[in-house]
DNA sequence: CCAATATACATAGCATGCTATTCAAATAAG
DNA sequence: CTTATTTGAATAGCATGCTATGTATATTGG
């Protein structure tokens, strides 16, 4: 028996983000990045300056999570935390001019990885694959969110 | 824009793993049982008796993953450690009563997640969505392994 | 204005996973 | 038979992520 492990989307997703996660971290490494920072830095990327609280509602990581991944970014000299004048609990977090000229290289790693493992499917699956992961994520939300 | 996130199908992936590993973290929870676990539980419940070396074979997971994993097994009384007579670097690894006596439940509440994953897919893009996974962990583990 | 509540972050503690290293025992090479 | 290599496990160190708490600052209700 045991046909459960390859018969069980949990399993098999699980898997395969592992897997890519590998390859993600493999590609980004040279650049001194790592997986966990790529949703943050797409969201900084995109515009900087902003609280940990308003990423947060941006990026699908627990607040803790995210607070932890902030640590390890500014340890790594890709942001820096600038005083809120609004609000003295919180910090505006901007991209080091580091981070900002690694924007473009990362992103086309990052394509990279997913043109990579999406290697073997043809151009109708893509967006099947895309699509379907989508709506179980929102069957997964519902509720919790 | 950076709807780079949404098209991204290693964010997605990413998502979707941890979003299942919490649901089956909730379900096997009253179990006493851990997501984590549940590969080495599969393996050990088709037949166990055997050893760490034999089973990292079967989870898909790094030596020193399953090393840790286990002991936190014993730690929570679900196996037991017997010495291994043909070699004595290893150890035979058994499943306690207990964890044998949960398989018939923790499966049921495995599947059950799955099924709340799968439930707004209907009955053709179920066995779609578990091949395109495995082909891309297919394409992904070329060259690795 | 002040107490009660809400919000923004930080931290602790734990589970999973990975890579790299170490140690002991078993095997192979000579 | 020794030495060299391989193999089985354990451990250290780190990254991600989660839940639960703690702490300080804002905001609200009286």
């Amino acid at each position: 028996m045991s046909h459960f492990k390859d018969q069980s989307s949990g399993y098999l997703v699980n898997h395969l983000a592992r897997l890519m996660e590998q390859a993600l971290a493999e590609a980004i490494g040279p650049l001194g990045l790592s997986p966990g920072q790529f949703p943050t830095l797409l969201a900084l990327w995109e515009r900087d300056g902003r609280t940990q609280a308003e990423l947060v509602r941006e990026v699908d990581v627990e607040q803790a999570t995210l607070a932890l991944t902030l640590k390890r970014m500014e340890r790594d000299g890709l942001i820096q935390r600038k005083p809120n004048p609004d609000d003295s609990r919180s910090r505006l977090i901007y991209l080091t001019p580091h981070a900002k000229a690694l924007e473009e290289r990362a992103l086309a790693l990052a394509a990279g990885v997913n043109d990579q493992a999406l290697a073997d499917l043809d151009d109708k699956e893509v967006p099947h694959l895309l699509s379907l992961a989508a709506r179980m994520i929102q069957t997964l939300r519902k509720g919790t969110d």
